[in-house]
RNA sequence: CGGGGUGUAGCGCAGUUGGUAGCGCGCCUGCUUUGGGAGCAGGAUGCCGGGAGUUCGAGUCUCUUCACUCCGACCA
């Protein structure tokens, strides 16, 4: 390919819109263009980028035994009504009818067109395991795209479903599973992705686990414990409080807080330490808005997904109204006079000394004493865990909390799917059963998007062997010499004659504008010819990443130019 | 969904008390250049996001609407 028919532009200045560097260095390098909020077209650059990571995936999976197949982008709503799915989903899904005014959807995911097309055929234990993949375009109408490719509303995704006749044979398929991804980011070059347990939703007591990519613009947070390696995803993970108990307890006392709405004011107010405080914090269910109040401790926060899992339905902040009979900023256990769900978090069981809301404007109490005053109470973890937290494993006092990108996810989804829509399959005695799902997704611009965020300099992306757009950038200075621009004309043919997939730049143009555009595409090797390397004989051949510069001979430089991409290409591997 | 911000040339931005639409980059022509985004000269490019209003006159003031964006919520 010659640089200068490349279709795309690149520039200097970064987007106003761009925020992180990866979204700023794929759309000044000529990666992709805006189309309207969270969808994007590409440019060929991407498009050979996001083409070798499909192959990945596709080698990994079939390598596993996956079968790749193709589900439809629209689906009928009944489709999706067979699962409960068309119902349930929010407006993330998008809905619109046909010509016929038939309501039809969009594919957000596509475990009920997996589960369509493998019914029939799943009807008997002996056709069993099996998995089915594909890689495909998917709508999700977001609420919030944002970061580039980081989190879009259309784009292509691995999306796998298998299928078992047991959970044992589920949980084996689902560490193979987990080892191939695991060679999959190992391969597109971000071997440094984790795995995090994370929260398996409202279905409950279903395992799955997601990959991540440390870095600071992550969307989630996770919680590691560098001592035992535990590590999962906030929403996830345990939280463990040690109780705060004084040796004495004080008496139950109310006292005047004009005004002191907020924890920190009380606190402040009274000199108390927020620890030794009971925070309430006030929800309503979506279907009924029945109000829910958690007591938690005062410096820490409620885990949302926690409690959503708990109560089984979904929440939202609450809107306190006069008849509520809730007093907003003087909330407590004691004396509280409303219809409501109250709910104790661990962290302050058996605590005493606590500050807390007296249920009257302008008043709290101090000196309260959980085990005394609320002997009943009982206990459940609904806190986020914090960074110096007691880790669920080991009980060390190490935990971090990290921001991540999830790049993929592995789930076991159960019976949810096949049982909802029918299927079933007879076992050896002629009995009839309900086949066990495994779903696996990686999203892959998203894990483009992802080297680019954790490979690049602030001149541009650097990206690995396996997935670069091509191998070789060749820049031919000067071109207006004719000597110069024969011999790279020619290096050019024998580069493409060894097999390499080359870039070639013969603009006239000079040499900063050249190497800076060379660096926005961010191509591993690059070589130069140039009037004064030729004079020596030589080409230059210097890597993306600046570890490896040398002037090598013309003659050689094909040669040495090989065994450097497979040097490279060498270092994406699994493991 | 809640709260902020921004819409003026392909990109980044300026535009004063309301009075002829501007700058830098990029683009086109020519010449000179050429090892880290070159110089000179000339040139093209605008529904000032849309609509309504106030006014002799609106990029500027008012109302309204749309889009984008940031923080948060959601994320099967």
């Amino acid at each position: 390919m010659k640089l200068d028919k490349l279709v795309g532009e690149r520039f200097k200045e970064k987007p106003s819109d761009c925020v992180v560097d990866s979204h700023a260095l794929m759309v000044r390098g000529g990666y992709m263009k805006f189309v309207s909020n969270g969808i994007y077209s590409s440019y060929m650059p991407l498009r050979r980028i996001t083409k070798k990571i499909e192959n990945i995936i596709r080698e990994e999976m079939d390598r596993i035994d996956g079968q790749e197949v193709s589900f439809p982008v629209v689906m009928p709503a009944s489709l999706w009504e067979e699962s409960g799915r068309y119902q349930a989903i929010d407006n993330s899904l998008c809905r619109f009818k046909d010509r016929n005014g038939s309501p039809m959807v969009l594919g957000m995911t596509h475990e009920e067109a997996a589960v369509q097309l493998v019914r029939e055929y799943g009807n008997t234990y002996n056709r069993y395991p099996f998995m089915i993949y594909q890689i495909q375009t998917k709508f999700r109408d977001e609420a919030r795209p944002r970061a580039g490719l980081i989190r879009v509303r259309e784009f292509t995704m691995k999306d796998a479903y298998s299928f078992h006749t047991s959970q044992e044979d589920l949980e084996q398929y689902y560490a193979k599973c987990y080892h191939a991804y695991e060679r999959i980011f190992a391969r597109a070059g971000i071997p440094e992705t984790i795995v995090v347990e994370s929260d398996s939703g409202m279905m409950g007591g279903n395992i799955s686990h997601e990959y991540m990519l440390l870095t600071a613009i992550g969307e989630d947070s996770i919680a590691i414990c560098p001592e035992c390696g535990y590590r999962a995803n906030m929403e996830a993970a345990e939280s463990i409080i040690e109780p705060l108990h004084d040796d004495v307890s004080e008496e139950l006392t109310k006292v005047h807080t004009p005004e002191m709405h907020t924890i920190e004011e009380v606190c402040d107010f009274l000199k108390a330490d927020p620890k030794k405080s009971l925070k309430a914090v006030v929800y309503q269910k979506n279907m009924t808005d029945e109000y829910v109040i958690v007591f938690i401790r005062g410096d820490l926060d409620v885990n949302e997904t926690k409690l959503t899992n708990f109560l089984g339905e979904n929440i939202h902040p609450a809107v306190i109204t006069e008849e509520s009979g809730i007093v907003a900023g003087f909330i407590g256990p004691k004396n509280l006079n409303a219809e409501c769900t109250v709910l104790f978090d661990a962290s302050v069981k058996g605590c005493n000394n606590l500050v807390t809301g007296a249920n009257e404007p302008d008043y709290h109490y101090t000196g309260l004493d959980m085990d005394r005053d609320f002997p009943d109470a009982e206990y459940h973890d609904f806190a986020k865990i914090i960074t110096g937290g007691i880790c669920p494993v080991c009980k060390k006092k190490a935990i971090t909390v990290s921001r991540g990108i999830e790049v993929g996810n592995i789930f076991q989804l159960g019976t949810k799917y096949t049982k909802s829509m029918g299927m079933s399959y007879l076992d050896e005695k002629g009995e009839s059963h309900t086949p066990i799902m495994g779903c696996y997704g990686i999203g892959v611009g998203r894990l483009a998007a992802s080297v680019c965020e954790a490979h690049h300099d602030e001149y541009g992306p650097i990206w690995p062997m396996s997935i670069a757009p091509w191998q070789v950038h060749l820049c031919c200075m000067k071109s207006a010499d004719e000597e110069a621009h024969a011999a790279a004309d020619k290096m050019y043919e024998d580069l493409q004659d060894a097999g390499l997939e080359v870039i070639y730049d013969d603009r006239k143009v000079s040499a900063g504008f050249m190497f800076s555009d060379a660096d926005l595409l961010g191509v591993p090797v690059r070589v130069i010819v140039s009037p004064r390397n030729l004079k020596e004989n030589v080409c230059e051949v210097v890597t993306r990443d600046k570890t490896y510069s040398a002037k090598v001979p013309v003659e050689e430089t094909v040669a040495t130019v090989k065994n450097l991409v497979n040097e490279l290409m060498a270092k994406c591997k699994a493991e």
